[in-house]
DNA sequence: GTCCCTATTTATAACGG
DNA sequence: TCCGTTATAAATAGGGA
């Protein structure tokens, strides 16, 4: 949309990439509160720019919606398109079992908040603060990127294996998902 | 856009507000795909119907990019100054631990996965999740595997970066005082 | 509820300051 | 880098099948 088409593939220089990036959170995030404001839906969007900085949307708190989403989707409930509504039944136990992981949301953040707080007073510094420009740092980052690579071929195996199963061949299946929230938050700006 | 413009305001007949926002939810996560193609923005959406069905789109498994912007929170990161700009460094142990997450997400997906299918065999599990295990995984594990493959690229360059720097001989700096042991860690297994 | 069509409204790429 | 402007590409509201 503008003076040319451009091909939606990854841009290259820099600048003209922030830029793009600014430009269309913002109009992403502009349809999203219309949405939320036209038929009623939460929405929440959490985005990265290239440089890192986090943007997010939502028209309720953004925990909020990531919760109710966190606590289904261990449940592996389908966000399926054409299946129309769900059964009562089936509403039910998404709610109860939303409730349940809230709870545990609540209990694992609590710890993270007091192991921060206990690494500060000890001296040893956010998690983040901690050096990596060091040799230590690359002998692990081979581990790691070692261990990618057998979780590469793993995957890879899996997913080969898995298109030739007859009953599983919904390549061309969209990956399927609805709703959006809105609810401005930058940090950096 | 459309054959008429109309106010940005609830609408209350059911069926129309159900077709605006399947119309707009599609336009939405097609405008997010762009952006992530575009830019290398990692974007993640949650959203519920007017109906409560949960729909969700991202360019890496949904936890993973969550989780980032979680864990930010959780933390305590100073929204960092209004430079507009966060430091290098900040910026690099932020991207890293983002990828150690994708690899916990990756983990973490691999056993619903298992737990699915074993549910399925057994014939214990609901209807829902035992069909959609077949036809998410999938779809999830092709994601997976490109992140993967972006993560892996990421790494590579970075050791290769950190080869050539000079003053970083501290072995026995720990990397991340963070729980996480990468000695013990048993990646899928 | 679902597609498809298309007249219109929006979003936005390339510029200019 | 950050705002406007403008020509164009895209999204979509209302209909029809």
């Amino acid at each position: 949309m503008g003076r040319h088409k451009i091909p939606i593939e990854h841009i290259n220089e820099k600048s003209k990439k922030q830029v793009t990036f600014s430009k269309r959170r913002q109009g992403i995030f502009s349809k999203a509160t219309e949405l939320s404001k036209l038929t009623g839906a939460d929405i929440a969007i959490i985005t990265f720019s290239p440089g890192g900085r986090p943007f997010t949307f939502s028209n309720k708190p953004v925990e909020s919606v990531v919760h109710r989403y966190l606590s289904q989707d261990h449940y592996n409930i389908p966000p399926l398109v054409n299946t129309g509504s769900i059964s009562e039944e089936e509403r039910l136990v998404r709610q109860y079992m939303d409730e349940i992981r809230v709870l545990e949301e609540v209990k694992k953040r609590e710890k993270e908040i007091q192991k921060a707080k206990r690494m500060r007073k000890e001296g040893s510094g956010f998690w983040w603060e901690a050096e990596i420009s060091c040799e230590t740092s690359l002998v692990e980052l081979e581990k790691i990127r070692d261990a990618m690579l057998e979780v590469k071929s793993k995957i890879d195996k899996r997913v080969e294996k898995m298109s030739t199963i007859d009953d599983c061949l919904w390549d061309d299946v969209e990956f399927i998902d609805d709703g959006y929230n809105w609810d401005e938050h930058s940090w950096l700006n």
